[in-house]
DNA sequence: GCCATAATTGTACTAATTGTATCATTGTCA
DNA sequence: TGACAATGATACAATTAGTACAATTATGGC
């Protein structure tokens, strides 16, 4: 499930800086559902060597998509697409993504022995740091 | 007593590096009193073919919690949890693995789109209905 | 019981894979 | 021509995998 083909194509006259259309291609394929949660993009060289560019270029594209928070890059083993953020079109679907989210966290918090108090305390604080914190974020 | 399961969950595309993330969560075990004292951990190669990991991954682990006096590894024997650190420092170990839990978990759900008082009610319902699933917790 | 030998377990070193950082080159356009 | 953006070349760093080895324990013949 984390190994798809990711076909791009990439047009040479088109003007389009080839990074720019990278990051078009696969920000399409990842609002489509071509592309979905895990699955693992090609290396920054098996790709270049694909389009027949440089792999610096596939990187810059990787770079600028990894800061628009749709893949993550890790240094050493790849990147993968993340999760997407919940379309607003469904309320329902929304909440569920944050209700399995936080079933996680809270099952292991739970699990490590901290009493619900804590957790409740904590989120509570990281909430608050994160206000405080975020002057450049979003 | 000197043999228990030891359950963890990786998660392959969080951009921790697997060792990290072992490295973690043994050290919150420990923390939270689930490994105890002399209690023995897999093998390097058992935990590697569990976790579908390199053992030498597993090894790097273990290397790291041997150097931070959490277990003890010897060469042709295993691995053993040591005794368990002043309550002092359990403390802060305990403190900073929920710190760390909650902050990927609110990070993740920031990220997301979802607003902070969502996520705090969200939580306030999952700890409830972990009250009602199971009386027994405090 | 004792010793040789195999099996088990962690260690050390190296290689392979992957992304990152920096600077050089090229090409376009004012 | 000069500036700037795009791409390429090169060296590097982080993570994981491969291979050989050393220490300990288990086993089996005598």
């Amino acid at each position: 499930m984390a190994n798809k083909k990711l076909t791009l194509q990439i047009d040479f006259r088109s003007g389009l800086p080839i990074y720019t259309q990278i990051v078009n291609q696969v920000q399409a394929q990842v609002a489509s559902g071509i592309l979905k949660p895990d699955d693992q993009l090609p290396t920054v060289r098996a790709l270049a060597e694909e389009l027949r560019v440089n792999f610096n270029t596939v990187a810059r594209a990787y770079r600028i998509l990894d800061e628009a928070r749709i893949i993550s890059t890790q240094q050493g083993r790849g990147t993968f697409i993340t999760e997407v953020p919940p379309p607003k079109v469904t309320e329902r679907l929304r909440r569920e993504s944050l209700e399995a989210l936080t079933q996680r966290f809270v099952s292991e918090a739970l699990r490590l022995g901290f009493s619900k108090g804590e957790i409740r305390q904590m989120v509570s604080d990281q909430l608050k740091a994160w206000s405080e914190a975020s002057k450049s974020e979003e």
